[in-house]
DNA sequence: GATGAATGAGGATTCATTCAT
DNA sequence: AATGAATGAATCCTCATTCAT
């Protein structure tokens, strides 16, 4: 695993208690009405605080949309970084972030619509994700666990399958069984012999660290 | 091509020129810089139509929007089945569709850029698009040719991937070739062996039809 | 009386028969919601006609309002004036008219509502109502059934009653009896003795003619 | 006293000094042209303000129009309960009441135009208006003073002749004696006899407070 | 740092009016 | 005469941003 311990943020510390209610007011806002209809002084009214604090901490919307990718991306690899620690194999890998990302979308519906509507508006946030990912595809590659011709469309696949995946749970048309099913498919295109594919993706999950 | 608009059948009407006008206006400006971000007043400016006009057609922007979003599924059904014609195999035609989404992507970006962001916006899209992968991929499923578990799951793979390739090849992260490397993996993920795969996305398009 | 026989207008002749769906629309869209919240296009639409027919007829919607004042006020004299035909004393007089308008509010809510809220956009109304109540209260002192110091005084104190009468039945805060009730309490301002007044207002109404 | 605004109790805080601003820039302008034909950035301009500054206060134009009608109100109530207080008799406290208004409104037309224009639109205005009018009126019948059939109609006849005189004067149709006029009509339709009415409008009124 | 009133540019929407058919 | 699409000025209203306290 290339990121071993994000740790979750320094937010807790000595940095404002104000910031971090900004951050989850947007985040809650956003996950609701998306990023571009949610205006100032509704993330301001919802973290408790007067109009002009909110500029105390960030200039822009897409600023603080910035901030909370960031922070979604944060939690996420916090969760599954802790999943992975003790997993070597890529593709047990994959199939860990794939249906980790599906099953915290039917747990936390707020977190995943924030992340599907923060998706498209900050790179931040696909860019840390696909980190990762990449990391695990070309690992996969070199130890013969994965086949595919580009490296992109591979990437295209897993992330692809799985936003389309969270959707689908998040719009409630699918369960917590969706996730497994998601991420066999992903394991098949990536060349994973069905067989194995289905075993892989019915292991228990590593148990969550302590802080959830 | 370059010319986007197929011409779809029923926009022969008089009065309904300057409804299609707005429509294509709004469409290039959707795809310029997404729904939310364009004013009704640039439409209007746009489609060479004053102000007030707009609201002779449509009430909000949301309405345009479902209608871009018909429009849109309009030009590419008619892309699609006119690839489909003659082709009976149902990974041939789930190979089409993909291929030609990504393709269509690279040879009229503001067509894609369009699609991906009205896709969330109007579920009348969505909607659109699907049903004639499902019908696909029961038949491949019937016909021995998928092999899955889950039909959303089915749906989010293929859906998925292809709008992330769509995306890759929007911001040229890719070219021709990654069209048939995301159909591929499509394939393989339902269970087509990879040799068969292969071989299925490199088969040349069936010709367009004379419109295009 | 001095007006004897304006006989119902001239419109159901010759006269095109849009100007009176026009007026007719007109009328009832100013009793609901009034002179200036009504849009000329709902006048049109409420008409059953195109939007630009309204320009045949009117200029302004002050212009349809005078008119509609007009009409209203020919309803009312031709009522009125009808009434009188056989009534020579002043007093009786002025009682008929105070009853008669107040009980034509009761019976028709729409158009007394009209009345109500033309009555301070269209001088014309006001004007041609207090012609014919000047005249009696005139012919009252000359007689000397009516004393009263200010002429003015005198006839805001018919008008203000009646107006303010029409009002409490149109919000339904008096029924049938109001009308005597308001009637005899303008006799006795105009020095009718009480006794007198109160058999006055019993009497019964002329008979209404034919046409209503 | 041509300053209408007898600056009322409650406004001293120091935030609502716009508030007051936009209410007074509010009275004068619906004095001059209506509720319905004052927008609201011209109400801003006339209270010194920017645009956006009125929703900080009012949401709506009925908003800021009841909220006018209650502030004319208290300035009413302010100035008739001073005059009144060292009057028990009914007869004179409701001649005092009604030449008060009419006086008020020669020396003041803006505050009456404003009386005439809100009275239709703010139900506040007439509820609070009726009131004490209608104590007087239930006072002077328990003590004789009075004869009515419905209380109804009794407050019609002040009221209507009133609001009727109160127009008559700002039109210019009237003068002082207006007032007296007037007020000796309603005593009258009360039943108080005529020498006796004559007598009891004559008497001077109550010196008016300090602050007017 | 926090506050929140004030600002005013900008976008949404309505509607009186024109005019070619 | 009637139509009704097109127009664009005028108004409503929101909201990002500033700043004095």
């Amino acid at each position: 695993m290339s990121r071993p311990l994000a740790r979750v943020p320094a937010e807790g510390g000595i940095r404002s208690r104000t910031r971090v209610a900004l951050l989850e007011a947007a985040t809650r806002l956003f996950a609701r009405k998306g990023v571009g209809d949610t205006a100032i002084h509704e993330i301001a009214a919802e973290a408790g605080v007067a109009n002009g604090t909110f500029y105390n901490y960030f200039r822009t919307r897409e600023d603080i949309a910035d901030a909370v990718g960031v922070r979604l991306a944060e939690v996420l690899e916090s969760r599954i970084s802790a999943s992975y620690r003790e997993v070597a194999d890529a593709a047990e890998r994959v199939a860990i972030g794939c249906r980790v990302f599906i099953l915290q979308a039917l747990e936390d519906p707020d977190w995943a619509a924030a992340i599907l509507r923060v998706w498209s508006r900050s790179s931040a946030l696909a860019e840390r994700v696909a980190e990762p990912v990449l990391a695990d595809l070309r690992a996969g590659r070199l130890g013969g666990r994965f086949r595919y011709g580009s490296e992109a469309a591979a990437l295209d696949l897993v992330q692809g399958t799985v936003l389309a995946g969270m959707r689908t749970v998040v719009e409630a048309r699918g369960g917590a069984e969706h996730a497994a099913a998601a991420a066999c498919l992903v394991l098949r295109g990536l060349s994973v012999p069905v067989a194995e594919a289905e075993e892989i993706v019915r292991r228990p999950l590593p148990p969550r660290p302590r802080g959830g």
